[in-house]
RNA sequence: GCUGGUGUAGCUCAAUUGGCAGAGCAGCUGAUUUGUAAUCAGCAGGUUGCGGGUUCAAGUCCCUUCACCAGCUCCA
């Protein structure tokens, strides 16, 4: 016998060899159907797994994440079971289960459309409704191969023969249809009740634009039909509150073909919240010890080169001029960081300069391929709260700390700090192309960062290969409402292009030293922060962001003249506040001024002229009664200044 | 950059098989002077993204290019 531990703490005991879905069965029917895996200790498996040894016990479902990825991973197998009957010339690539669905990459001349998608969704519901159970066997490694040829599967056996001599190449089957496959799954595809493909794209095989691009289908599955169903819906409303389509509705901002890709306009009410911003984090980061710097838009390729820039980010710039003739060829700067360093070398240093620490607004170009750009979060031109910060090795850390928390002081504000996470990036070793500096540097400047990140107890996960060239970084990432992940903050550590530029201070022993140099934002890039803000209020900005704070409203035009009374006097504390003076009806006027989603509606008519108060009508809160003008002066005033949301 | 999709008025969309480019909202003008999410009428608005081709005839078919969308790759 066997003792399984149950999530409850109670132990069942079962006889060996046992399948998992009889243990299951025998806590309740109802449980062993609904169940879709079962984790064993810390492994997921099939509910067909013999169960040979003590363990705890979780049967899981699709109330799980571990129970709907394994619905999913099965989902994706009944889809390449579906294409496969319709396009038997599709040779299959992957196909796992990712956040929120699953896809699988197909290798056909085939282009999925809408109404193909169509028609392999009603295959796949076949497949569903014919409830085949999955088994799973094991082949050795030139049998496993064979098989693979023997059905075509030129990619399959490229797998396998990648995999480490000892791994066991495990296969599941399901009516007809074979795929290699680790596992788990659904014990038979029947288990796959709502699910619905979502889109066709491309894919690199294997992630790798040097490879051949596949055609993927993305998909998404439920055990059930409401489930799905609320998963739509949310993405419809993703899809409202995109920044794209929100920003411009706002008139936040808008594009122009012919100014170009990547070069958004921003328009008075975008600029006026991007103003309000950076006069904020200005204001913030001088309080907090930096000096504002103003460097210049372009340099000559030599400063470049010295960087590393120009051998190792030149795709990436707008170089003006020849490279190739005699001659200056001068290029826009895509990062601050030598223009500022060139401040640094404006004297000679002393440890008692240090930390020296400059910052500035600083507008950058970045020549990004054509296929990257989207909206504001990802564009050619973009403006950025920069710094640079030189220390001693001593210094590092403190600082360090400092910078993290002005991030996360502006991430609080902004009331996004709650969706961010950590990564560590850190350099890709077997990938010398992208890197300058020796492996010995590279440990010396990432254990740096590791031992600060752990004694500050971040929370974070590492990314390989997505280091700077120059050092590691502390990324900070935010998700759009897609669920697409950017970088929004980053802190890095620097200690190699102070030593190509020569940048130096005397020790209080004499001795010349090279700094280190801490690269950060403190809010990053402006525009990319609008997207994720209007994404994240919907475009309900907080009142101190919204670019029309309040919007006065009057009855008729016989009360035109209290209306410009009441808007000076609101001016002169500081409000952004406009008149509607057209001529329209109350409900017309006040309609408009929600969707424009203005945090202040002022109706004025006779009375409010008459009693010299405001009917006020909050966003959110709707009609708030009247209120005598002085008193809702005080009330504002303290509305607009309130930053910190929590 | 790659794969696929989409471009018709400021916005949302229509236009049968290739056969007269149209509507609502927004805009302008006039009437109306309005009390908490759309008052009425009239007017104007277009090189159907740009360029080329096929055809008696192109918004519609073909090519090129630009932009936008999804995904991939990239993101110092």
């Amino acid at each position: 016998m066997i003792k399984l531990t149950l999530k409850d703490g109670s132990v069942l005991e079962v006889a060996e060899n046992t399948l998992a879905i009889d243990a299951v069965k025998s806590l309740s029917q109802g449980l062993a159907k609904a169940a879709l895996a079962v984790k064993l200790d810390e492994q997921v498996t099939d509910l067909f797994t013999p169960l040979t040894s003590d363990c705890t016990f979780t049967v899981l479902t699709g109330t799980d994440d571990e129970g709907l990825r394994t619905l999913r991973h099965t989902a994706s197998h009944v889809l390449a079971q579906a294409v496969k009957k319709l396009y038997p010339e599709a040779k299959l690539a992957i196909g796992p289960a990712i956040d929120n669905g699953f896809y699988y990459d197909f290798d056909t001349e085939e282009t999925f459309d809408a109404e193909s998608l169509r028609l392999i969704e009603k295959e796949m519901k076949r497949i569903v409704d014919q409830n085949h159970k999955l088994e799973r066997f094991t082949l050795p490694r030139e049998e496993a191969i064979a098989l693979m040829r023997e059905k075509g599967e030129d990619y399959k056996v490229e797998l396998i023969e990648d995999l480490p001599d000892e791994a066991t190449l495990s296969f599941y089957k399901q009516g007809d249809f074979v795929d290699l496959c680790a596992g788990p799954h659904a014990p038979s595809t029947g288990k796959v009740k709502a699910f619905k493909l979502l889109s066709a794209t491309g894919a690199y095989w294997r992630g790798d634009a040097k490879n051949k691009m596949l055609r993927r289908i993305y998909g998404t599955a439920y055990t059930k039909q409401e489930e799905l169903a609320a998963h739509l819906e949310q993405l419809e409303e993703a899809k409202r509150r995109d920044h794209n389509k929100l920003g411009r509705e706002l008139e936040l901002f808008t594009t122009s073909e012919l100014i170009g890709q990547g070069l958004p306009i921003l328009l008075p009410k975008g600029s006026k919240i991007i103003q309000t911003l950076q006069r904020f984090v200005e204001d913030e980061e001088a309080r907090r010890g930096w000096q504002l710097t103003k460097t210049p838009y372009m340099a000559k390729r030599e400063l470049y080169k010295v960087s590393g820039h120009w051998d190792h980010y030149r795709d990436g710039m707008f170089v003006m001029g020849d490279p190739d003739a005699e001659g200056e060829v001068f290029a826009l700067r895509p990062m601050t960081c030598p223009f500022q360093y060139q401040a640094y070398l404006n004297r000679a240093r002393s440890y008692r300069d240090l930390p020296l620490r400059y910052n500035e607004t600083s507008t950058l170009f970045r020549n990004e391929s054509s296929g990257e750009m989207h909206g504001l979060i990802r564009v050619r031109q973009f403006t950025i709260s920069e710094g640079h910060l030189m220390c001693t090795p001593e210094q590092l850390e403190e600082e360090f700390k400092n910078c993290l928390e002005l991030a996360i002081y502006m991430l609080k504000t902004l009331g996004l700090y709650e969706d961010v996470s950590y990564r560590f990036s850190q350099w890709d070793p077997t990938d010398t192309e992208k890197y300058i500096g020796t492996p010995e540097q590279w440990d010396e400047a990432q254990g740096m960062m590791e031992r600060i990140l752990n004694h500050l107890e971040i929370p974070y996960k590492i990314g390989i290969g997505e280091a700077a060239f120059y050092g590691p970084k502390l990324d900070i990432q935010i998700k759009n409402v897609h669920g697409k992940e950017d970088t929004l903050i980053t802190i890095q550590i620097d200690q190699m292009l102070a030593e190509l530029f020569g940048m130096e201070y005397t020790d209080s022993d004499g001795e010349k030293k090279n700094p280190y140099i801490i690269h950060r934002t403190s809010i990053g890039c402006y525009e990319r922060t609008l997207a994720l803000l209007i994404e994240k209020y919907a475009g309900a900005f907080p009142v101190w962001l919204a670019p029309v704070q309040a919007k006065i409203l009057p009855i008729s035009d016989r009360q035109m003249d209290y209306a410009y009374e009441v808007k000076a006097a609101l001016e002169e504390i500081g409000v952004r506040v406009e008149v509607d003076t057209r001529n329209e009806k109350i409900g017309y006027k006040i309609r408009e001024a929600q969707m424009e989603k203005v945090p202040y509606m002022l109706v004025v008519g006779d009375k409010e002229c008459e009693d010299k108060t405001i009917a006020v009508r909050k966003r959110g809160f709707g009609d708030q009664g009247a209120i005598a003008i002085d008193e809702f002066k005080a009330t504002i005033a303290e509305d607009i200044k309130t930053r910190v949301i929590w």
